[in-house]
DNA sequence: ATTTTTTCCGTTACCGCACACGGAAATCAA
DNA sequence: TTGATTTCCGTGTGCGGTAACGGAAAAAAT
C-alpha cells in the first residue's frame, strides 16, 4: 500500500512481450493492434493491477477539456444562485485537472433564449455539458444532439425521460412533497391546509414542483382524508396584488392557526406578508435555502425549510464529468437523489 | 482561462537569463544561488505569474505521500463504521493523487491502546494524520510531536484546545443538544423528560456528548423552566439489566406519553426495548445514522434522529490533507462545523 | 603566482505517459 | 513471383518539473 502504483505501462509492455506503444494503443482503444496482442495485454493489465498514472497522463496529453454548464439566469438571492456556487466549487476541482468551465445562462421563461444558449454551447464544441433543463422538448432535442456527437452530459435539478445522460443529480421531488406534508402536519389535528402557488403562465415548460405538490397531496389524503386543501395564487411581481390576495385568504378563513405551505423556493413571499401583518400564529413550511427564506426561518415566520443542496448537486455533476473525462470512469450511480435536509431555526446556520 | 497556465519553468529561466536548474533551486529554496540571480528570478516569476504545474512536479519528484487515520475500532453497525466509510471515500480521492491511506484503530476504552497506536503512526513517519481523539492529554502530547516533526494533522469528530492542527471537521456538539431539545419538545406541553445515558466508567476520557447534553439542558431550562429532567443509566452490555432499569422507569412514571432522549448514538437500545414491550406512545429522539437507529426510525419507535454525516467529515479531512500536501493549500476554514441533519422516517432513506 | 576551496550555475537523465512516425511483416493484387 | 497495401508494432520525442553531477569562475589560502 505504501508503495502506491508501481506498475507502469512499461512493466505491462514487458510482461506482455510488446512495446509500450502497443499497450498505449489498447489502453485508448486506438486500434491497430492484433486481437492476440490485445487480449494478452488486457490480461496482463488485469493481473498486474495496472492503473495509469494520471499525472503523467495529463501531462503528456495536453488536451484542453472544457465543460459548459447550462442553467437559468438569476438575480441575487434567487434559487439558482446556489447552483452557481456549486458550479464555482466544481470549477476549482476541474481546474486542478486542467479542465475549464463556463456557465451559460438562459431565461427560464423564454424558449428562444434556451434554444439560443443550446446552440451556442454546441458551437463551442464542449467536452462535456451540465444542464438544468426547463423546457422538455427542446432539451430532448439538445440531448440527442449531444449523444450523437458523443459529448457526455449530466442533468441537475430535474431530468427527462431520455437516457443518454451520464448522470443525474437532483432531489426526489415527489418525496420532498410527501416529507413536507409530514413536517407541516406533524401529528397535529389539521383540518385545512393552504397551498400558496405562483400564478405563472406555463408555456409548455416542465415545472418540477408539480411533482412535489402531488407528493404533498398524496400524503394528506392518506393521513388526513378529511383535510381540505385550498390553493391560493399569488403574483411574484406585484406586492400589492399579493397582499390583497393574502388578506382575502385570511379574511375568509377565521382560524388564526393556519397551515401554510409553498412548494417552490418563494416561501419568503408569505413570510414577508406575515411579518408585515405581524401574524405569528401560522405554521409555514417552504423549500430551499434562499437568504430571504433563512431570515424568515430565523424570525419564526417560517417553521421549517426543506432544502436540497443544489450547490452540491452542481458540484457533483461537474466532478462526475471531470472524472469521466480524465479517468474514463462513469459515476457509480447514474441517478443520484440527494438528501432532503430539514432546516429549522436551530440548525439552519450550519447549512450555509 | 481556456489556456491554463502556459508559463513554464523554462519561460521563467529564459526571461531571467538563467537555466531552469537555477530557477528550480530558488523555487525550492535549495540555496546555491547568488542573491542577484535569486532576486531576478523571483521578479520574473512574479511578473509572468508563473505557477508550477503540479502534475509535472509530482511526477518528477516521485514522492510517496502517506496519510494515517487514527480512529476508534468498532463493530458492525457502530458509530465509527460511518467514519470508516468516509475514510474509504477519502482513500479513493487521495489515491488519485498517488497518496496512500491507512486506518489505524485503537480501543476507545483503553489508554494504552491509544498510545500504542500513536507511536506506531509516528514510527511510520506519515506525511499527514487524521485523528479522532478520545484521550485529552495523550492526544495533546501526540499533536505536539506531530507539530515538531512538521507533520500536518486534522481533527475529526472532536478537537482539543491545541491549535497546531491544519483543520477540524465535526459537529457543533452544544448546538446539537440544543436542537435536539427543540425537536423533542416541538412546542408541546412537556412536563418531564427522560435522558437515557450509558453507564460507563470514564477514565479521564473526554466524552463529547457531555457538551451535547449541556446544550440540551440549557434549551429546556430556557424554554421549559418547569420541566423536570430525569437521568436513567443503562448498561450497553447487559440486556437484562437494561430492561430491568427501563421497566422500573416506566413503572415509576405512569404517563404513557413520555419524552425520551439519548445524547449518543445508542438510541436503538431504547427503541429495542419499546419494540419488545410494544410501547408506541413515547416521543424519542436520538443521534446518528446507525442501521439499528434507522430501523427504529422507520418502525416509528424513534421519531427523529439528528445526524452529523461523520463520513463526510472524514472524507473532508482527507481531502484537506491531500490538498495541503499536493497544492500546499490550507483549507479555507480551519474549523468546519458540519451541518446537523434532522432525519425522520420520510427523508431518512436519502441519507444512507 | 599557484593551488585549494567555495560559490554558483548549466547540463542531463529521468518520471510515466501520449502520440507521431516510420518500418517490418503479413496480406493482397498483379 | 513481385509489387502494392494493409496490418501491426517499436522507437523516439516531449509534456514540465526535479535533482544529481560536474565544472567554470570567483574567492581564499599558500
Amino acid at each position: 500500500m505504501h508503495e502506491g502504483n508501481k506498475v507502469t505501462i512499461n512493466d505491462v509492455a514487458k510482461a506482455a512481450g510488446v512495446s509500450k506503444g502497443t499497450v498505449d494503443r489498447v489502453l485508448h482503444d486506438r486500434g491497430e493492434v492484433s486481437a492476440r496482442s490485445k487480449e494478452k495485454i488486457l490480461k496482463v493489465i488485469d493481473e498486474l493491477g495496472y492503473k495509469p498514472n494520471f499525472y503523467a497522463s495529463i501531462l503528456a496529453s495536453k488536451k484542453n477539456f472544457h465543460i459548459s454548464c447550462i442553467i437559468p439566469e438569476f438575480c441575487n438571492g434567487e434559487f439558482w444562485e446556489l447552483t452557481q456556487r456549486g458550479i464555482d466549487q466544481g470549477t476549482e476541482y476541474a481546474g486542478r485537472f486542467g479542465i475549464s468551465l463556463s456557465a451559460m445562462m438562459y431565461d427560464q421563461y423564454d424558449l428562444d433564449s434556451f434554444q439560443h444558449t443550446c446552440s451556442e454551447v454546441l458551437a463551442s464544441d464542449p467536452s462535456g455539458v451540465v444542464i438544468a433543463p426547463m423546457f422538455r422538448n427542446e432539451t430532448l432535442k439538445f440531448a440527442k444532439e449531444l449523444s450523437d456527437r458523443h459529448i457526455p452530459y449530466v442533468y441537475i435539478d430535474s431530468k427527462l425521460e431520455d437516457d443518454g445522460y451520464l448522470a443525474y443529480y437532483g432531489m426526489p421531488m415527489y418525496q420532498s412533497g410527501y416529507l413536507c406534508a409530514d413536517i407541516l402536519t406533524d401529528g397535529r389535528d389539521v383540518g385545512k391546509i393552504h397551498i400558496i402557488r405562483i400564478a405563472r403562465d406555463k408555456r409548455g415548460l416542465s415545472d418540477p414542483t408539480i411533482t412535489r405538490r402531488t407528493g404533498f397531496i398524496d400524503y394528506i389524503s392518506e393521513h388526513y382524508p378529511e383535510c381540505r386543501i385550498e390553493n391560493t395564487f399569488i403574483d411574484p411581481k406585484n406586492k400589492e396584488a399579493r397582499y390583497a390576495v393574502l388578506d382575502e385568504m385570511f379574511a375568509s378563513d377565521t382560524d388564526p392557526g393556519k397551515y401554510i405551505v409553498m412548494c417552490n423556493s418563494r416561501v419568503h413571499f408569505v413570510a414577508d406578508y406575515l411579518r408585515d401583518r405581524n401574524i405569528r400564529t401560522c405554521r409555514v413550511i417552504g423549500f430551499d435555502v434562499l437568504d430571504r427564506n433563512l431570515a424568515a426561518l430565523r424570525d419564526g415566520f417560517v417553521q421549517a425549510l426543506i432544502a436540497q443542496h443544489s450547490d452540491r448537486q452542481a458540484a457533483a455533476a461537474i466532478t462526475a464529468l471531470t472524472d469521466y473525462l480524465i479517468l474514463h470512469e462513469a459515476p457509480a450511480k447514474k441517478d443520484n437523489y440527494t438528501q432532503m435536509d430539514i432546516l429549522n431555526r436551530y440548525n439552519c446556520d450550519y447549512y450555509i
